[in-house]
DNA sequence: CGCAGGATGTTTACGCCGTCAACATGATGA
DNA sequence: TCATCATGTTGACGGCGTAAACATCCTGCG
């Protein structure tokens, strides 16, 4: 009671509990976007497995059920990070775009490329984040009932239907658009593709590319990649 | 090497703990085995993460620490699931092959075909072995220090270069000997395929084509399979 | 045959985890 | 002003992996 006055008085040194000054303060003011972050450096470290609730909460310098003030559990906090993840593998595969653009003008094949390597770049240099946005077990918006049993309420899927996934599937329809791809094997296309670029991923995540360098696995990529959109526009 | 119940029976009248018999041996005679026999049915059921140490002894009826006379610890034991799991694989792949050579002959186009249906046929029927078998955290032989560092002593990668990843080094050896692919496309090539089977495993574990019926499926993997042979055989 | 010693299993205990219930604090609006 | 309610706290429970100490049984050696 009176005696956790000391308690009060810091316990993570690069979290300041408010935005502004006073430390001591029983109330957070931003303790979700708090957590959620804490929980991003763990998963940036140690992947999905890393998201552990008390270890989030001990970061921000709080008690492990503040946190369910703000989620529904640890499996909620995780859906955020997951999120998260995902956000930035759309950033970083439209930023490979982007740096491309600044070189010069870019077939719809040359597009496609960049896609996959900004997929493959993010998923190296970020591992624990790339794990995390496609981890399972993961509350949604609402599901997942006790004991495995998909809830699949109405809704939303996980999260294949992102930006991500979008993107691909744009750039797929312009190389139909551009002749590259015949219409009768459009459809599909995008799981080929997909498939390719997640399945690499794994390669080099928990795979034998583990330890290639920078350039090599730059070759290894533009190879995989080169299969598969051949695949998808011969004949 | 299922009927190897109480090979120690001396004069008790009890036979196996697990096999219904009164239990009231001190020493359970094969407990190594019957822990990974439990464990193999949890990963079955829920994947990596429900091969617990405590769960596979209560099954066996015995107490969690007589699992540590047996195993280095939780890790161990996840790695002899990860084992079976991968040779159940690569029955699954040869399966496949052996139950096309009844019908009739086939040329190495069609082998490739078999090794990938056979792949992700064994990922949608055994998912929690499927992914068991992948599973990142499963001691291999030594190593795997504290904290992630990657022991990575002497001796074996995890479980790349298992037999399953042989089948397809040779299928595709046999390729570019019936000159179906030239020997310049001809390294690197198991990586494509390797990476495009498992990641559409991936789609059917944790992605949008889990809810396929065996007839789309089987649609869907061939769709995928025939997109990459074709980009490794182009020109 | 008898018994020491090693192999195998048990009990107890520790610290971590996720989560619930009960309580404390403090911001807020009637 | 003060009751209310969102937000945090403590405490507790059961489950987990694992270590140490103890118990039981098999086995080989005299």
């Amino acid at each position: 009671m009176e005696a956790n006055s000391a308690a009060r008085g810091r316990t993570a040194p690069g979290e300041t509990r408010a935005s502004g000054g006073k430390e001591g303060r029983y109330h957070h003011g931003d303790l979700r976007n708090a957590l959620i972050r804490a929980a991003i450096e763990l998963a940036a470290e140690g992947g999905p497995d890393a998201v552990v609730l008390r270890a989030a909460a001990r970061k921000v310098g709080v008690s492990a059920t503040a946190a369910y003030r703000h989620f529904e559990g640890q499996g909620d906090l995780l859906g955020a990070v997951k999120e998260y993840g995902q956000q930035r593998l759309v950033a970083c595969m439209e930023a490979v775009g982007r740096a491309s653009e600044d070189v010069g003008p870019r077939t719809v094949t040359d597009r496609m490329m960049e896609l996959g390597r900004g997929y493959v770049r993010f998923a190296r240099e970020e591992p624990g984040l790339y794990r995390t946005a496609f981890c399972r077990k993961a509350l949604g918006a609402v599901g997942l009932t006790e004991e495995g049993g998909l809830a699949d309420v109405e809704g939303e899927q996980p999260g294949w239907e992102t930006r991500s996934f979008e993107l691909l599937t744009e750039t797929l329809d312009d190389a139909v658009a551009a002749g590259l791809i015949t219409p009768e094997r459009r459809p599909g296309a995008e799981l080929s593709a997909w498939a390719m670029v997640h399945g690499v991923a794994m390669l080099f995540l928990d795979g034998p590319l583990g330890t290639l360098t920078d350039e090599e696995s730059s070759y290894v990529v533009d190879r995989v990649l080169t299969d598969i959109l051949a695949g998808l526009m011969s004949s």
